[in-house]
DNA sequence: TTGAAAGCGCTAACAC
DNA sequence: GTGTTAGCGCTTTCAA
């Protein structure tokens, strides 16, 4: 007969005729607790459906059972992915995630970490806006909870141990890299976002294939926001071409792509065929498109599960670690071997 | 010099040689406060790193200034798009989000909303799992603080008193109908998720197109979970077909649509040529594809938006209020005449 | 205008 | 095995 549900354990207490601790014992699964206690405070919380406050909880031991996870755009579903796979592992683990976006701006994620900080999270997810914003890293150094960095390198500083997640975005690039100039390219576009971890990692992954190939860097790099309007303006730059032309076009991630996409569409090319294609993070569109188109393939998800997992072992045994996780290459219709002209 | 991170009001009291309840008083913005008190106490807040401790604050003021967000499957994108239109709407009221993934389990849902309880957020948007699990509809029962559904809807039951935003999912639908029953097509398969209101909404809108038109509902809907699993054998199932061939496929999802799809190009059937098709929700791969999708469209943004905007009326007025959001058929060469055979 | 003190709901000594 | 009580950090009367 659940009626109250604001019932508060001093009237459990009063209700089964017992001591407040008692009631606390009970419900926290104390072993000196009769039988018969049990029996009469568990019968007198299902009467007044009595919910324990958490908030007292956590005042009392100092511990929220709460994670903070900053994200710059949850609308990507990349992120969501990423999210999906942390917050099961937080929930399986029996904590709460508190999310927020930054909305990518660098300048947000330093009120946001202390709003966590002032809701006294155990510990934080973070995918920061920018890697050297200084009142992000100073926000970031009089944390005394642990943090879990997704895909981010800050420049290490005094007071400031994370754990961290990382994709080896660089190995699956340089494949990607090595199959383009063995189909023969030679000038190719790569269109990527701001200038954080993952895209320097891109860039350096695509530089490595020119040298593994013993060839001069001759491809070029857009850089920009992550969305479809980048992707579109600089594939229609690249395409535009200068001197020489562009004949590939490697998408940094799904928005930039979607814009690339359109810009083709809007010139009547035909990926695969005029211009090679290879995109970052597998979508439906990527392999549903026709032709399918390659990508750099990473599990998001994992990653997530990952990062979940770096701060629950933060957590228990104060120990920061990084973790890299692999990228691969998946070839695909949308590369096509350069016709000699 | 913020150095501690830890500090409580106590401190931040001695630090400035004043009460507790005078630091309170300033850092709540209490107006009977000299400007020389203000100034002190600010000066040792900053120089002590205080952060205020928003649980101690919660327990006090019966406020904790955090929504609870209960969704089906985060990973899904146009979830994602309406966590964020939530968040963002949230967030600039002051509000904090806690996301919890039901993974789609009716049984889970009760189990949330007690967590959340216990956590006594000021307020829930839910998607539920289910629309009539007897555990959830009690776990609502019970609840002090206001909720509202996210195009859910639950049978009227005493102590339950809910906001809800809905999408008109039904008008689109009919449009979509009439526009595939006008190029002639009569056997259109539709393929759906589980018996909830959206899929309960797109059943009517089918069929009221074929009233619309005068005409025998011979369509067929084939129901299941909302994934890619479902959506291709359903379009298996639809393609192979029993005594009358079906012309016009709708899937009610994006990743139904990508199941379609996924068996379309099995039997290397292009949509709008054999076979139509039209989709639900806008994502980048109905527009871009080839022959771009016909959907049925809406705004997840904003339904996101106007649900936090419900939620924050009935926090502030105790109002409860039920909104209607509208959807748009937007025809695309995915649909073609049926060939006169 | 400021300070002292009660109390929000809980847990963990400590005593019996 | 159970009860009493202090105290987690805050806000808000109530007095001064």
């Amino acid at each position: 007969m659940a009626n109250a549900g604001r019932a508060n354990i001093r009237q459990v207490a009063g209700h089964a005729g017992v001591a407040v601790s008692s009631v606390s014992r009970v419900l926290t699964d104390h072993p000196d607790v009769s039988l018969e206690m049990r029996e009469r405070v568990m019968a007198s919380v299902a009467e007044l459906g009595y919910h324990p406050n958490m908030l007292a909880q956590g005042l009392r031991n100092r511990r929220t059972m709460t994670v903070g996870f900053v994200v710059g755009d949850i609308s990507n579903p990349i992120l969501a992915d990423v999210m999906m796979g942390a917050e099961t592992a937080l929930r399986e683990a029996g904590y709460s995630v508190i999310l927020i976006n930054s909305e990518n701006q660098p300048e947000l994620d330093a009120r946001h970490i202390d709003l966590l900080q002032r809701r006294r999270v155990d510990g934080m997810l973070l995918t920061l806006a920018s890697e050297d914003d200084e009142d992000t890293l100073a926000a970031l150094r009089g944390l005394e909870q642990p943090i879990v960095l997704l895909d981010r390198e800050v420049p290490a500083s005094e007071g400031l141990v994370a754990s961290a997640v990382l994709h080896d975005h660089a190995s699956g690039m340089a494949a990607a890299g090595t199959h383009l100039l063995d189909l023969g390219h030679r000038s190719i576009g790569l269109i990527v976002g701001r200038p954080l971890r993952f895209t320097r990692e891109r860039h350096h992954g695509l530089a490595r294939a020119y040298a593994q190939r013993g060839l001069k860097p001759t491809y070029r790099m857009l850089e920009g926001h992550l969305d479809a309007e980048h992707g579109q303006r600089a594939a229609a730059e690249l395409l535009d071409g200068g001197a020489e032309p562009i004949t590939a076009i490697i998408a940094g991630g799904n928005q930039l792509l979607a814009g690339v996409l359109a810009e083709f569409q809007r010139r009547g090319i035909e990926p695969g065929r005029e211009v090679s294609l290879v995109s970052c993070d597998e979508i439906p569109l990527t392999e549903l498109f026709q032709p399918p188109i390659a990508v750099v393939r990473r599990d998001t998800r994992e990653f997530g599960r990952r990062a979940a997992e770096l701060l629950l072992e933060a957590l228990e045994d104060d120990t920061r670690r990084t973790v890299v996780l692999p990228t691969e290459f998946v070839p695909r219709p949308s590369c096509t071997p350069l016709a000699a002209s």
